[in-house]
DNA sequence: CAGTTGTCTGACCAGATGGTCAGGTTCAAC
DNA sequence: GTTGAACCTGACCATCTGGTCAGACAACTG
């Protein structure tokens, strides 16, 4: 009847927090690469450099790793949605979502792959997570595009598909980053920046109300 | 010194057809939800309904299936690439792709995951594949698309951006399906529906030559 | 320094996994 | 209906997998 079983222990001692960290961090390695399933503890504790034994004496089992991988990740994820501004110049908002959701993509790539991952393989762990905390803030989300349609500060457009495409634009650049660099051959930065000046033309040209030869010709407002 | 040892070899009777089609339906479920490692060969004979060394009769290996289906994949992965009429109207042609490669990801979802699994993890086994074919046609078809952009027929974007933006928003309905149904919670034909519409407008949107804020305006054609 | 708690490991285990093999069964052609 | 090739299987194997455990070692505490 001890109160230890959480997900997520936080660690007490020093050395254990230097373990947990090591252990997630060569988790995170092996699971986006490789996902739950094809990925195996020998892997982990390898890339870790810590003894298989040593693993299970941080983590009650692999499974355990994955789950605490993907329950601190939702949170990063999410952040850069909620920190659109209700408030803000609606199609401002969505561009500056989308440069950090991009940015997200080129400093977090495993996270990105290690949710793809789980995704793909029909989120099983997650589905909870998806179903609840995703799902309200998308639904929130597209009620406040919906509102900015509305308001005519938006072309209309359906918020969900909206959001669909600003997710798979940007966490492309992430997931699909092996395929992207074999066929673009440049360095990442310069991808990166191609990337963004073209989803801001992208999606600039398809928010900004009055259509293609748009009406309200705004002040033009640098980034 | 048989000449047996291709990569697929075709069948010959009625049987051999028969299963080997059946393996590779079964292989394409399993491997596209559990990616190659985390497959086994036992649930992929359980879901042709046959023994696992008759598995191994009609392939050498584990490795084999999978090989012969990404090789399968390519040539339909690639065909609406090539149906892009250089001779169309560039905005037209463009939708037109976006239009096919959607309904590939409708009606051909598994495929679609078993190539995103395959690259997330690095595309270890197509490596060559994509470092081919696939760039050669990108490659192509970017010269294409900056072609007409030269000629004032498409607004200026950077052609292989726009390209992963389309396998991006396009193949994400297949690969984050999951994602996609939870949040949604409707029926496919209508995402499919809704998604085809929004990919229209922001394309045509962005697209359309003397688009928002650009130099060279055009005819400003349409709402 | 003794004792207690926390950290770590080699050896081990049961079950799964990719793959093999000797021999049995089916099938089509004679 | 005999025969040879194609087809299929149960039994088996070496290796890997997640996980356990008894006990060694280290570190802080008194």
């Amino acid at each position: 009847m001890d109160a230890r079983n959480d997900i997520a222990p936080r660690p007490r001692t020093r050395i254990q927090r230097k373990n947990s960290r090591a252990i997630l961090d060569a988790a995170l390695d092996v699971f986006s690469q490789y996902g739950f399933r094809g990925a195996t503890l020998d892997q982990i504790a390898e890339v870790a450099g810590l003894s298989k034994p040593n693993l299970l004496y941080y983590f009650p089992s692999k499974e355990a790793i994955h789950v605490t991988l993907l329950a601190g990740l939702m949170d990063s994820w999410l952040a850069p949605l909620r920190a659109i501004d209700p408030n803000g110049e609606p199609v401002d908002e969505i561009l500056g979502y989308v440069r950090r959701k991009l940015e997200l993509s080129r400093d977090y790539p495993r996270e990105s792959r290690l949710f793809a991952n789980e995704v793909l393989q029909g989120a099983p762990r997650i589905t909870d997570l998806i179903q609840g905390e995703l799902r309200d803030l998308v639904s929130d989300t597209a009620a406040l595009i919906r509102g900015w349609v509305a308001a005519g500060r938006l072309a209309p457009v359906d918020p969900h598909h909206l959001i669909f495409s600003i997710w798979a634009t940007t966490q492309h650049y992430a997931d699909f980053d092996v395929q992207v660099r074999d066929i673009l051959l440049q360095d990442p930065e310069r991808t990166h920046q191609g990337a963004l000046d073209f989803l801001t033309h992208l999606y600039r040209a398809a928010l900004t109300p009055g259509g293609p030869g748009l009406g309200e010709s705004g002040p033009g407002k640098k980034p």
